[in-house]
DNA sequence: TATTTAAATAATACTGATTACAAATTAGCT
DNA sequence: AGCTAATTTGTAATCAGTATTATTTAAATA
């Protein structure tokens, strides 16, 4: 998603363009890597080093609200949020909590059927898969 | 469930059967309302007045070990207990929580499919479905 | 059935991610 | 440039969940 595009998307939805939202946005639109706040946090500081995690909470909400990206709540208290807002699967470690985009045209065919089924049309869906993930796995003494 | 069949289980696990566990079990596993733990602690507090909420958490995350149950953690910070560990779709309202099963012929053989591409045996899925409750949309002011 | 003991419970203190608050700053409007 | 409601910051408060530990007990054993 362009810079521009973003700052037009807060200015139609009535939300100010602040630079710390800027810098969250460029920051978690684009990554692969579904982050925590703290990890969030800690990236947006390196460019803009004055920034409160508040703001970061916040922002993270509103942005949420405004349908540009979901927070994953998981069982080990600490949030994940995923730009990708489209039906997928995201694969995740039960121990460590990384998780990872499962992409497939399957499923997505699949997915318009079941919400036909559904008969509304949801505000978003999570479809998760758990597992051990690798490193996760090799470190397991069980 | 019956009750043998899951004291049976705890035994085979090498738990003990406790009568604390076992109000637990007989309330959140034939539940139909993916309760709260406050839901739960209130409710097996009739039964078993003198319970802790500590023998709560321990043990709705014993049953989740060992597959009797899936915790669903929610964005407001409530865990909720899904005593259903199969496929099927939670209809999760965004604003109070609530939570309702969709049962659905069509899911399950779709997900047995998205399960076959995947490459390995998920140790649980997660599929949730977002939109306000009848409750909240009646109530709404937006 | 009585004894033994590792596991479980209960009561309570603690933790830490998130939220609330209020003073200072600022984006965007005119 | 000046105005002002929205936003940011820094910090305090919250509270669901976890840790701790003394006490109790399920169930294995004799
Ligand atoms: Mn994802
Ligand atoms: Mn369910
Ligand atoms: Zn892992
Ligand atoms: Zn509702």
């Amino acid at each position: 998603m362009e810079i521009n595009q973003i700052i037009a998307k807060f200015h139609e939805k009535g939300f100010k363009a602040t630079p710390q939202r800027l810098a969250i946005c460029k920051y978690v639109l684009l990554s692969k890597d579904h982050p925590t706040t703290d990890m969030i946090y800690n990236e947006v500081k390196q460019e803009y080093p004055t920034i409160s995690l508040a703001t970061v909470y916040q922002t993270l909400h509103l942005l949420s609200d405004i349908g540009l990206l979901q927070e994953l709540d998981s069982n080990n208290g600490i949030s994940r949020y995923d730009p990708k807002t489209s039906p997928h699967i995201n694969i995740i470690c039960k121990k460590c909590g990384k998780v990872e985009d499962y992409e497939s045209e399957r499923l997505e065919k699949f997915w318009s059927k079941i919400v036909d089924d559904l008969g509304f049309k949801p505000l978003g869906q999570r479809i998760d898969v758990y597992r051990y993930c690798e490193d996760c796995r090799r470190s397991r003494v069980k």
